[in-house]
DNA sequence: GAGTTTGAAACT
DNA sequence: CAGTTTCAAACTC
């Protein structure tokens, strides 16, 4: 029954009510409701036990229409605060959005057929689309905010906490619930992982918002990004930021650089001349010296310049850019070095 | 364990 | 949107 009324509602794609009737058996449903709208003539029921969420109103059962409910990242469970009654609500809630993201897709009843998943999964495509959720921002609720308490940031309560009056328990939903309003009405993505993936496919995660570090070079656990290992990227406003991608042959690199120390030729000028010389640091009385020749700076400077237009390209940031250049003139000398040395 | 530093989030 | 405050975690001693 409540499968053949989803599915009438769903193909008819209207807003409001997306399935009504008189004489649901609540014992048997499970429903992956998202967000519904609070009726002034009606209630919320919240089924603890089996995930629920109905309105009921005059004249029969309503679920009310539901928005933002992508089928990704259902995690946490945000249900309508369990009133004193568990029948009305607060005056100050009617036609507030009600907010009830499930853990997972659930059945929607005990005897649905192999089809059910792709059957839900549509239906939440279709109600997406097609709902006209606002939700409102004039809840004041003083409460552990979603920065502040890592517990309420993740959508879960608190437990085994050291916390002092924490409201983040089911004690306190009302409270709670509210906390949570205001907070995704302040950002709609308060309650998302700040560690995603930047693009589909994309295999590399990364800050969704970037970091802001100034101090810390973005090495220090006082990185978001630098705690999830990752390095920053194009997003980050990060100052002296030192948390980019190493190179993989970086090892080389540095021991390349280690032997390596860029002489004088013609007042500093390195563009102004013919050669170069590198000398090694180590042993510097007995290794013979390297000559760069114009044409080699003139290779050099031009891959240097390909990785910047790449840089720029790519939108990388500016710490990232000069990371893939000096890699690049890391390979550079290396190359140039490993021919000489050859002959 | 106390005090300091840091940066995200909240607040103005 | 920029500057300030609050907060909790990271860090240092």
């Amino acid at each position: 029954e409540v499968r053949d009324a989803i599915r009438n509602v769903t193909e008819n794609h209207e807003d409001g009510a997306i399935f009504q009737s008189s004489n649901i058996d609540e014992s048997n449903c499970e429903l992956l409701a998202l967000h519904g709208v609070a009726e002034e003539s009606g209630y919320l029921h919240r089924n603890y036990s089996s995930p629920l969420m109905i309105c009921q109103l005059e004249g029969g059962t309503q679920i009310f229409c539901i928005k933002d409910c992508g089928t990704q990242d259902l995690k946490t469970i945000h249900l309508i605060p369990q009133y004193e009654d568990q029948r009305n609500y607060l005056q100050s809630d009617v036609g507030s959005p009600v907010t009830a993201v499930l853990g997972q897709l659930l059945p929607v009843s005990g005897n649905l057929d192999s089809n059910k998943q792709e059957f839900e999964h549509e239906y939440l495509k279709s109600v997406a689309s097609t709902s006209t959720f606002q939700p409102e921002s004039n809840l004041q609720v003083k409460m552990t905010s979603a920065g502040y308490c890592e517990c309420f940031a993740s959508g879960d309560f608190c437990n085994n906490c050291n916390c002092n009056n924490c409201y983040n328990n089911p004690l306190h939903e009302t409270e709670r619930f509210k906390a949570i309003k205001v907070c995704l009405d302040r950002n709609p993505e308060a309650f998302l992982p700040k560690i995603g993936q930047s693009k589909l496919g994309d295999i590399k995660p990364h800050h969704n918002k970037g970091c802001n570090c100034k101090r810390s070079g973005c090495l220090k656990n006082y990185c978001e990004c630098f705690e999830a290992k990752i390095v920053c990227s194009s997003i980050c406003k990060c100052i002296g930021c030192k948390n980019y991608e190493e190179s993989p042959d970086k090892k080389t690199q540095l021991t390349t650089l280690n032997y390596m120390d860029i002489g004088n030729n013609d007042e500093n000028n390195p563009f102004l001349t013919t050669t170069f010389e590198i000398s090694p640091k180590l042993e510097k009385d007995r290794e013979p010296a390297v000559h760069i020749s114009l044409e080699d700076v003139k290779a050099t400077c031009a891959r240097l310049l390909v990785q910047a237009e790449e840089a720029e390209k790519g939108g990388y940031s500016v710490c990232l850019a000069e990371c893939m250049i000096m890699e690049e003139f890391g390979r550079c000398l290396s190359q140039i070095l490993h021919v000489q040395l050859k002959d």
